[in-house]
DNA sequence: CCAAAAGTGTTGGGACTACACCCATGA
DNA sequence: TCATGGGTGTAGTCCCAACACTTTTGG
């Protein structure tokens, strides 16, 4: 083995930013654990841990998601990679930040899992939280902002089968400000991307809505040919 | 010391994708690196090595520039963590990427180092590559090419003072597409970011050309008030 | 019948595309 | 005077923003 491998190593670790898009409030959420280890003891944390020898960064961030908060199948992706000098006051640490969209509608708050110390908080009223993930939280959300025009991930947070005025709300609510019902209707009718269903909403005491599901294999279709979604 | 800091450490490296722009050809050029170390010696490989304990990412990524091609004040910005098992065939290595983008009419190339196996080379004519810098390699290209459509850093590629035939060339090329001259040029100066000189091209054999500036304090002041740049 | 959200079209203005010719300069 | 790129305007089309009322449903 050369010298250079021998130099000394920063720990390596991965962190995932949940989001998730309550049903009630319209409000999204932010997935974190309650520390019961120094440093930072006590304090809310963004799920993740250390890195084994034996797996990718993506394996490692879908592995410390399901053990710590029971979240499974979901939208993942890497965000950034943080390694300031003093970001751990203990050691050299440097970790690869990833960003997980959820579905609270089909993966309800507290599924399956052992995890008591993990919870949903809402993202403008967060606790303080351990080492710099204050950071890594706004780096996610600027992330998500600025994806959410271009990609059609937006979906990752509605059920399968959702309204027009979910998919309107939910944008609102990521974007930070208001569209107009019938404009939005239009561009994203006239995308082709939505197929109407022939069911309604249920249990709702007014006029019941209309429900779409977003076809994923027409936009691969399509974005080959160069289409390009953008809200 | 708990337990969890002491998993084994994979390595750590930088590597750096420097993308230049040639003066002649109006190609896009890449920085490489021969090798003369296993694995992989004498192969063409992306400048990078390894974090030092006692420096940020972006630091070593610059650190490691200067060092290798002796390449100093340039745009850089981190592009992705690679971190897949067998990257490497003899360690577990993981490297954070960035990519750069150097002015070569100011920066000429094999300026001043003494790192005599840097070259650049056409980007569409690359030799193999070692590792995986070869994805290393697209990747940084999808996101150039995604990038200079909404940020202005095409012009880190020019001169500080160019011509907006050179600033249509780089687009084009960049983007791979042809352009129309007139509608990129009310574009470009309908945003009202480029300050146009009382100077003109010298040392042409045809009608000389205006030459521009990018005005980086206008586009801060604008983009505070939500203006987006956008080709 | 009331409350609450669903659903629906038109119009004016601005932006984008496509397109062709004369100008200035140096060789 | 020729070759080379520099520089300029218009017309048609499409897209976008602004805007208000009727419909359906459950309570």
């Amino acid at each position: 083995m050369p010298y250079t491998y021998e130099f000394p190593r920063p720990s390596l670790t991965v962190d995932c930013v949940v989001f998730g898009l309550d049903q009630q409030s319209m409000q999204l959420q932010l997935m974190l654990i309650e520390r019961k280890l120094t440093p930072f003891q006590g304090m809310w944390a963004l799920p993740g841990g250390f890195v084994r020898m034996e797996e990718s960064l993506e394996e490692a961030a879908l592995r410390e998601l399901r053990e710590e908060t029971g979240i499974d199948k979901v939208y993942l992706e890497q965000l950034y990679t943080f390694g300031d000098v003093n970001r751990d006051p203990r050691d050299r640490v440097v970790t690869v930040a990833y960003y997980a969209l959820v579905n609270l509608w089909e993966h309800p708050i507290f599924a399956a899992t052992d995890a008591s110390d993990a919870a949903w908080f809402t993202v403008n009223q967060l606790p303080p939280l351990a080492f710099d993930h204050e950071r890594l939280v706004q780096v996610a959300l600027t992330r998500l902002k600025g994806k959410v025009r271009y990609e059609p991930i937006g979906f990752e947070l509605l059920p399968k089968k959702f309204t027009l005025s979910q998919l309107q709300r939910l944008y609102e609510i990521v974007l930070g400000q208001e569209l107009d019902k019938r404009n939005f209707r239009k561009k994203i009718l006239k995308m082709d991307l939505l197929v109407q269903l022939d069911e309604t909403q249920k249990e709702v005491s007014h006029r019941a809505a209309r429900l779409y599901q977003f076809d994923e294999d027409k936009y691969r279709q399509l974005k080959k040919n160069g289409f390009n979604f953008e809200l």
